[in-house]
DNA sequence: TTTT
DNA sequence: TTTT
C-alpha cells in the first residue's frame, strides 16, 4: 500500500497556462508560491522567510475552472500528488521536473471576480466546502 | 477560509450497512478502528495501545463500492471531513454523534475478493492511486 | 498500520480555557469553527452554509502558547488526531464526546496582538512554516 | 497564510545515507517509492502501475532514528514539506532537485529488527500514534 | 513569478 | 461561540 498526498495553500505566481489536447481535454499549468515565515534562532540568528515555488498541473474540469477563474496573485488550496518526469532541454541535457498533479482545488481569494467564480464553481463541486473537483457532475446528497 | 480534513487508515469493525434512499441514492455506514501503538514512558510506565472507533458515512458511488467490496476486517484508507449531528435517543435524550463524511476511499486489503474489487473500482477512479471517488465517470488523462 | 490525522483551519469560538495539572502540565481547550460555503444545486435548491464546531485539546507547550496568544475570533490551523471519550453527565447519563487532540498549531490571524505572538512563538517552533510544536526546544537545522 | 504539506507511505529504495555535520547534527537522506496501482480505462486501454521516487531528508532525532532502524525495503510513513534547491552538477550545469523535508516519520514495517526499533523509537515520540518526531524529549501527557 |  |  502506498500514499502520495500533497496539500498546498499559496499564491498563483503568474497567469495560468491552459491548453486543449486534440481530444478536447483541457490541461492547465500554474505556479504556486508557499512562504514560510522567517524566525529568530535562540542564538539570535535570523532565519529569513523562504518561498517555495510549486509547479501545479490540472486536468479536465479543474483546468477549465482555472481557465475561467484563476489569475495571478490568487490564493489557492491545491490537493494532489507528487509526480516527477524527465525531458531533454534545448541543449539535449536530460532535465527532471517535479510537479503536483492536482486532484482537487479550492479558490480562497480573488483579485478579480474570483469570488463570484468560487461560488459558481462551488455549485458543481459540493462534496467538500466549496471545493472544485474534476469532471464531477453529480451531487453528494 | 476554512479547512476540515480527515485522513484515516484502519480496519472495518463489522459488515458495513448500506441502504438506498427513495431517490435511489446509496448511503453506507461503517465503523473503522485506528490503533495507536502503546509505548513506555521514560519513567517506566507503560502506555497501552489505544483503539479509536470512527463512524464513517459514504454516499453514492462510494456507498455502492462499499456494498460490493468492503467487509468486516478489511483495511481502508478514508479521506473526508468531520461532521457532528444531534438526534434524540429512545429515551428522548438529545445525543450527539460525530461522523466522518467520506470524500474518498481506498481499499488497502481484502479478506474476501477485495483485491479484485479494488482494481475494478480503480478503473473508474483514476485520479489517484486506485482511489475510489464518488460518482466520477470520466478519466484524468 | 494505522493513520488518524485531522487538519483544520477555522476560527476560535470563544476565549480558550487553559488550566494546569498538579504536575505543572498545561492543558488548553478551545472550540474551532469550520464553515463550508453554501451552494446551489443544479435543480435550483440552495444548500446553505454549514458551520462545524470542533473541540480542540492541546497539551504542554501548545497549551502555553494558547494561553499567551490565542483569543476568541482568531484563525488557527490545527493538526492532530481524533479522540472520543465518554463521561457521565450531571444526570448520570453516559455521554460521548469527540475531541481533536492537537499535535501542531499555527496562528493564522489575530484580532489582538497575535501577529506579534505568532512570530514570537515561531522562534521556538522552527520545524515548519511558523508552526508551534509542543515542548520542542531544539532547532531543525 | 501558507500550507506546504506532504504525506507519503512507501518503501525505502536502498540503505539510507546518514552523516553528521561538524556541530554534531545528524542528517539522513533516503529514497522512498510510492506506487500507484494500474487500472483499465473504459475503452479497454491498460494504464500500467507507476512508481514515484521521492528524495527524503531528515534531520536530528529523525536522522538518528533512521540510522539505527531504517533499512532498504522498509515501509515508512513520512510527513513533511516540499523543498526545491539547485546545485551545479559535475559538468557545471545547474540542476534542480525537489526534496521532502521530513517533520515526522513512522516505521510501518521491518525487514530487519525494525519492529523492535519502532516500539523503541515510539517511546521517545509519544505525540501521535507511535510517530517519531525530531528532537522531542518530553511527553504529551 | 505570488503573498504577508 | 467564530468567520466570510
Amino acid at each position: 500500500m502506498s500514499l502520495n498526498k500533497v496539500m498546498l495553500i499559496g499564491n498563483v505566481g503568474k497567469e495560468p497556462d491552459v491548453r486543449y489536447l486534440d481530444n478536447g481535454v483541457a490541461v492547465a499549468s500554474l505556479t504556486l508560491a508557499t512562504t514560510e515565515r522567517g524566525y529568530r534562532l535562540q542564538n539570535g540568528t535570523d532565519v529569513p522567510e523562504r518561498t517555495e515555488w510549486h509547479n501545479i498541473v490540472l486536468w479536465r474540469g479543474l483546468a477549465e475552472t482555472v481557465e475561467k477563474y484563476v489569475h495571478k496573485g490568487d490564493k489557492l488550496f491545491v490537493e494532489g500528488k507528487i509526480r516527477s518526469r524527465s525531458y531533454d532541454d534545448q541543449n539535449g541535457v536530460k532535465r527532471y521536473i517535479t510537479e503536483i498533479f492536482a486532484d482537487n482545488m479550492e479558490m480562497l481569494s480573488s483579485r478579480s471576480q474570483a469570488n463570484q467564480a468560487s461560488s459558481l464553481s462551488a455549485s458543481s463541486s459540493p462534496s467538500a466546502s466549496a471545493q472544485v473537483q474534476g469532471g464531477k457532475e453529480d451531487l453528494p446528497f
